[in-house]
Parts: C-alpha cells; structure tokens; sequence
DNA sequence: TCCTGTTGTTAGTTTTTTCTAACGTAAAGC
DNA sequence: GCTTTACGTTAGAAAAAACTAACAACAGGA
C-alpha cells in the first residue's frame, strides 16, 4: 500500500478526528459515527477509505465490527518521512563541516 | 500552521513529486514546470498550495522565483506522528511487561 | 419466524479540487 | 522605451470527493 494513498487518506478532517479516536482502542462503528454531525454512512464510507489505505485493522464481533488504527501504517509513514528528510540533514551537515574545516586551515 | 494543512497539501500527487524534486536544492519556478506533462500556471498554483502550507520557502532571485522544502515543517510533520503514536507504543509496551512479570510469578 | 440492532452499499446531489486559457506584472537586455 | 523572459492570478470548465437518503445484509434474541 504506497504512502501517497496513506496521507490521502489523512488528509480529510473527519478521517483525521477518526484516526485520534482509535489510535488505542478498538471502537465499534456506531461509536465513531456518534462523534460526528454527518450521518452514520458517511462516518462508515470514511472508515472504509482509512480501511482501505490500511490505517484502520477491522475486527468483526457479532453484529458490530471494531476498528483500531494499524501500527505498521504510522510505522511506515515515520520511516518515509524520516528517509526523506535525514538525507537532506546529512548534507546539511556536511556542507557545515566542510566550512568549519575551511575556517580552522584559514 | 496546522499539521493537517501540511497533509492536505502533499495528499496530492503532483505536489508529492514537487516536495521531492526541491528537497536538497533550490528549483526555479519553471524548472519545476517543466518536469510535468500540466501547464505551468497548475504548477505555479500547486508551488502556492506547498508555499501556503508552509512546506515550501519561496526566493526571489531577479525576475525567478526559487523553491526549496522548509525544514521545520518535515520535523513539525515528524514530531506530529511521533507524538500521536508514541504513547501507544509506551501503552503496548507497558502492557507487554505486566504479561511478562505474570509469567515469571506463575 | 419475526423483529430489532448494527452495519455496509448504492444512487444521485452538492461541494471542493484541479486544471486550462487568457490576462497581468515585473525584471533584464537591447 | 520596447521586447522578451519568467512568473503569478483569475475565470470558468472538468473531475474528484464528500455527503444524504434509501436500501440490503446479517446477527441476536423474543
């Protein structure tokens, strides 16, 4: 599941607030739905694209379904930020070295 | 500025490829068009978005305009995630151990 | 079996986002 | 001053996303 779908699907304010209220218990769909103005449905249609991007783990008891967020999903997404930011740190840092060496030989 | 601006802004693609394109160097304005099939004035709305959203500093060099990615809004980014899975992590973690020291009294 | 509670799915509308086309601005070179 | 180069901005069309209302599925009792 690449990461661009991931901060897609975050990028929506209600699946935002969504992502809070699971993020260490399971909820049942109702529970979720009650949090939000919009009708159930629309709350359900939201569960289904956090779901879907794999953020959300979905349990099934009964009649009622649990969700919960995906601990590999915000793994992924600090491992991509991080691969994408460090680079540029180390080159920072090295350009700053670099000066700091040109500064001592002066 | 908010954390969800910055996801709203990179959850489009053309914007994500943006972001990596001025990572580690400074870009002018038309550089960047370049690398994409759309117009220049869509991409020149796309630098807008990231600018506005604080993911982008914008230079002015003459009559170019030079972009390249702000750093504090990547840690802001990484920070945000950190902070909202972290204590899920100490909860897990925690909740690991007091399994463990069950175990060892068995 | 019939009814209720809990949920997903679909059709269709409204709202938002993204795009192009045309225009405006400002610096640089002649 | 005139022209070219390098951009941003605006208006409006097209595409995508988000929503509501109506319907369907399915488990759990009475």
């Amino acid at each position: 599941m690449p990461v661009l779908a991931k901060i897609r699907a975050l990028s929506n304010e209600t699946r935002f607030e969504i992502i809070k209220l699971v993020r260490d218990r399971e909820l049942e769909a109702g529970a979720v739905a009650r949090r939000f103005k919009m009708t159930r449905p629309a709350v359900s249609q939201h569960l289904g694209v956090l779901r879907e991007a794999g953020l959300l783990r979905e349990r099934r008891a009964g009649s009622k379904r649990l969700y919960i967020a995906r601990a590999e999903a915000f793994d992924e997404l600090l491992e991509f930020i991080e691969g994408y930011w460090s680079p540029r740190l180390r080159r920072l840092k090295a350009a700053a070295e670099a000066i700091d060496r040109s500064k001592v030989k002066k």
